[in-house]
DNA sequence: TTGTACGCGTTATCAG
DNA sequence: CTGATAACGCGTACAA
């Protein structure tokens, strides 16, 4: 009994004698073996396996990627390696040593790119790309040399602060985010690009803090609510996430403030408890389980890495915490303003 | 220049000179190396790798479960290998394959065993065991041979009917949950003969049909609220889980019923979105955190299995949906039925 | 201090 | 049809 007639009644080879088979099959039935992949592995040199990496699972939105992503990659006989970065900004040398010694046949990285400017992250990356096919949830940087995708988070901005500002709200703040998110990202710029269109102000004190969870909301919006004199006040916020639009939300119920009557709100990831809040959020879809699918057939059918960006769409779904079921509140916009607005 | 000095250096071997030691790491960061750890894996038999299998990650209970795991996993050098079971009742005879061929370290189990007495299954755990340590979180069965770590769930069944009760609720319902759970879980054993201990009628037309979801939350409490007569729908409800209870919040709401004024509700897992929602949910804490640390350290140190039991505390959280803000509900509950709660 | 030989479990190739 | 052999990349034991 050789192990190369065991092989070949593990693979189903047609050239084995029928009294053979059985008795081979036997014996494994007998002993409950499987072949050892960490064997077959080392062969073929081909893990099968893909990594994620992502700062915390905990997050129901990249929850969402990565149950679509596991999905995706068992069907065709693939394996999820989980890795979650033990901090924003962490991800050290450690880690891509960890990734490069598992011979993963791929890497799917999500969030925690904020800092992706930083020289040691980005000859991190470029050392990693060497060995397998990257795909990542960030802005768009063609230089990164593997496949980005992104949601037109800039367009959706402009699209939820124009639908506030058709809604009667000249007064509206975006809150969450990274620090100096207003100054960096492309979202926020896009945003106060879009309030300038709207022939809005720039609004007072809005945005220079941030951060990405509940508490960071209430935390925030207390603050607006208490620095700001009552006339510059927001009626509306766009929330960096939902997460933060449900704190939020928390704080103002808890000051006494109708949502959306005194105050509209916009959320972003439109997570699953969406629909379940009081009122039901309205959010910015994401598309997560497209991403996550088409993540990991890129990984699969990649050979090598080669720079491409990926957009989908943020839309828009609205449901009652921004109002419009409402109808348009206090006097209509200016006329040179809706110009403003079409203008864009 | 031989392997075996690469090895050398690569574990910081005091026996290399200096120059040696130089030179060949010189070569090694020029190229980028990191030793292969399936290599490793292979020559070793230890993959230092854990399975976490569960129904779905997106389930923000088990991401906490699995993000403790990972953590605490990751600060001993382990990963942590995902799988999601396709469907509930599924975990088919491939995914034990899997288990055996990939030699992990170690398997941990969360959720999904509502069918734990079919044969298969039990039949294929046993096999598994056999070839690593087991964790599962689920309710107690010695007989399974490997360690088990649940909650204290009927005992929380009680408190929370007890705690309904006092606050006045003499309707009290339980919704959601696998099917037929009145019938076959201990958890709604407990909460009838807690009913009844209290002196309340047994429940009409309650915990019939379950599920898991938001979507099952909406339908449960829709049909008890239509199809009872006023005077038997329930003023307080205990939900399978806080899913559950945000649909059914949810639908209370849309029928322009108060909460916890009209009808009280306690949830199940104290999930983080409890303290946001409207109003904060009071719920049963499951100390996923514990549970998740707490069976990885078990499968670190576990040479082989061994039957046990680790059964953890279920504790109430009481916030604002139970209705204990407000004090007690109508007329104080009788006398003789004060005497019955103290009894258990 | 360094090199050589062997085993880990599998598959592919070639010989019988 | 089946067995023997090499190779995957590493660590370990032993020899030089």
């Amino acid at each position: 009994m050789s192990a190369a007639t065991v092989t070949r009644v593990l693979n189903g080879s047609p050239s084995v004698r029928e009294v053979t088979r059985a008795r081979v099959q036997q014996v494994i039935d007998a002993h409950g073996y499987a072949p050892s992949s960490v064997a077959q592995d080392l062969g073929s040199g081909n893990t099968k396996t893909l990594g994620i990496i992502l700062p915390s699972i905990r997050n129901p939105y990249y929850a969402a990627l990565v149950s679509a992503a596991d999905d995706e990659a068992r069907r065709s006989g693939y394996s999820i390696w989980l890795y979650q970065l033990p901090r924003e900004g962490e991800l050290s040398a450690q880690l891509i040593e960890n990734l490069i010694a598992r011979r993963l046949s791929g890497a799917f990285f999500i969030g925690g790119f904020s800092d992706v400017d930083r020289p040691d992250l980005r000859e991190l990356l470029d050392r990693l790309g060497k060995y397998m096919p990257i795909v990542a949830i960030c802005p768009p940087r063609p230089d990164l040399g593997f496949i980005c995708m992104y949601n037109d988070l800039s367009g959706a901005a402009r699209q939820a602060a124009r639908h506030l500002f058709l809604l009667g709200n000249e007064r509206i703040a975006m809150i969450g985010g990274a620090r100096n998110v207003i100054e960096s990202g492309a979202r926020a710029v896009a945003f106060l690009s879009e309030l300038e269109a709207l022939g809005l102000p720039p609004p007072p004190e809005y945005g220079h803090l941030g951060g990405g969870t509940m508490e960071d909301g209430m935390r925030e919006i207390h603050r607006m609510m208490t620095v700001l004199p009552p006339a510059e006040r927001p009626t509306a916020l766009l929330a960096y996430n939902d997460l933060v639009a449900l704190g939020a939300m928390h704080q103002l119920r808890q000051m006494g403030l109708r949502i959306p009557e005194d105050v509209a709100i916009i959320g972003c990831d439109n997570q699953f408890f969406c629909p379940y809040t009081a009122p039901p959020l309205t959010s910015i879809d994401m598309q997560a389980e497209e991403h996550a699918r088409s993540a990991i057939r890129e990984l699969l059918s990649a050979s090598e890495n080669h720079a491409a960006t990926i957009v989908r769409a943020a839309t828009l779904i609205i449901r009652e915490s921004c109002g419009a079921h409402l109808g348009m509140r206090g006097r209509a916009p200016r006329h040179e303003n809706r110009e403003a607005a079409a203008d864009d």
